[in-house]
Parts: structure tokens; C-alpha cells; sequence
DNA sequence: GGATCGATCGGCT
DNA sequence: GCCGATCGATCCG
């Protein structure tokens, strides 16, 4: 099975971003398999975008941003969740690709039992229609932050089918009402049309 | 259906 | 000491 490569990551973050929209995230739990559809991604692009962790320059959490494109950047939030993101765009050049939801494919009955908190079922659109959830669903942690997603192991991208431009949508990224205005309104937020499983409608 | 709010802790000022 | 690239429970209609 062909993996998406270094190449595919190291080019302009909006493209990757809509690009990554249709292709299959695979996460291989000690030899089972677990993956989805990418439905909907942000960007985080630049020195300059105040949503940007990489807002207040380089720290040790965000140093990963300015390196190489193709790893995972895998962040805690909240106290309580994981955020997936990829980095894209050239060195020195802080950017990345956060992963809002998935349309499950294989290992829905895994992806349940990593989701579920008592013992009642949850419905399907429930296991990874947001990052936390994905993340949760798929045993994302801070494990993986660094790891490079072009090895073909552990955590990695295959390619899917190639999506017309009109299945795809745009608009403002969520929860970062303490960027400014031209930040908030930026259309950096990508979704298929239509699809389920994206985190907001 | 929508609005509101608490959980919970690491990173940064 | 504050606050967050979220989620789910709860309350209301």
C-alpha cells in the first residue's frame, strides 16, 4: 500500500490541508488496525497567524512547528485531551495541519472501547467527529508527538481517492476567539461537504 | 434543538 | 496565576 510522503507535507500548508481531505489515517495498535477517512482539517500557518501556537515565537512545545514537515505534533489540552496535528511547510517556517475528524473505516469495535467511559454503547457518528475524539479513539497521546507519519508504521497516511475541488468547503477555524479578527475570520478550516462525521455543521 | 458550564493540568507570563 | 486549536452533562424550550 502506498504511504504519503515527506514531499506531500513540505509544501504550502493551505494546500496540504485541503489535500489531506479524502486520504486514509492509519494507526497500528500492536498489529491491529485502526483507520478513517480525513473529513476536516485546520491550518496553522506562520509566525504571524495569532491562532498559531508559534504566535509568541519558538518555545519547547512548539519547536517541532519550525522543524521538518511529516511528523506528528501531538499536544495536550484542556487538561483532560489530545490534539493531533502534522507538520507541513519548509524549516524554519512554524506550520501545521491540525486533524478535526475522521470518517471511521476499520477497527470501529477498538475505537469503541477507547471511547466509551461506563459501559453503554456509543452511536458510530460519536467515535471521531472532533480532535479530542479522534484522538481518544484511535490512542493518540503524547507518545507519538515527533513522530515522523512517513515510515509506514505506528502512524501513517495512505492515499485515497482524489476529491473535485466542489466537494470541498471552507470556512473560519473554531475555538480561537483570542486570535485577532483577521486570524478568526480566515477560511484555514477545510471539510468535505456534506460528510457526517465533521466536528461542526 | 440550543445554550451554558465544569472538568483538569501543562505551558506560558 | 491564568487560560486553552474540547467534550459531555445538564437545563431549558
Amino acid at each position: 500500500m502506498p504511504i504519503l510522503t515527506q514531499e506531500f507535507f513540505a509544501r504550502p500548508t493551505l494546500t496540504v490541508a485541503r489535500d489531506l481531505l479524502g486520504q486514509r489515517l492509519v494507526r497500528d495498535l500492536d498489529g491491529q488496525r485502526l483507520s478513517g477517512l480525513i473529513v476536516e482539517t485546520e491550518a496553522y500557518i506562520g509566525p504571524d497567524d495569532t491562532a498559531s501556537h508559534a504566535r509568541m515565537g519558538r518555545t519547547d512545545r512548539n519547536a517541532i512547528m519550525f522543524g521538518p514537515a511529516g511528523v506528528a505534533y501531538v499536544y495536550f489540552i484542556y487538561g483532560m485531551y489530545h490534539m493531533l496535528n502534522i507538520v507541513t511547510d519548509q524549516p524554519d517556517f512554524p506550520a501545521a495541519i491540525l486533524i478535526r475528524a475522521l470518517e471511521p473505516l476499520t477497527g470501529q469495535t477498538a475505537m469503541q472501547a477507547h471511547r466509551q467511559k461506563n459501559n453503554r454503547p456509543l452511536k458510530p457518528i460519536n467515535l471521531t467527529n472532533g480532535p479530542g475524539k479522534l484522538c481518544q479513539a484511535l490512542a493518540i497521546d503524547r507518545r507519538l508527538n515527533h513522530f515522523p507519519i512517513t515510515q509506514g508504521h505506528t502512524l501513517w497516511l495512505e492515499p485515497g481517492d482524489p476529491l473535485p475541488d466542489q466537494a470541498i468547503a471552507a470556512g473560519p477555524r473554531v475555538g480561537i476567539d483570542y486570535a485577532t479578527p483577521e486570524c478568526v475570520a480566515a477560511p484555514w478550516r477545510f471539510w468535505i461537504k456534506g460528510n457526517r462525521f465533521v466536528s461542526k455543521r
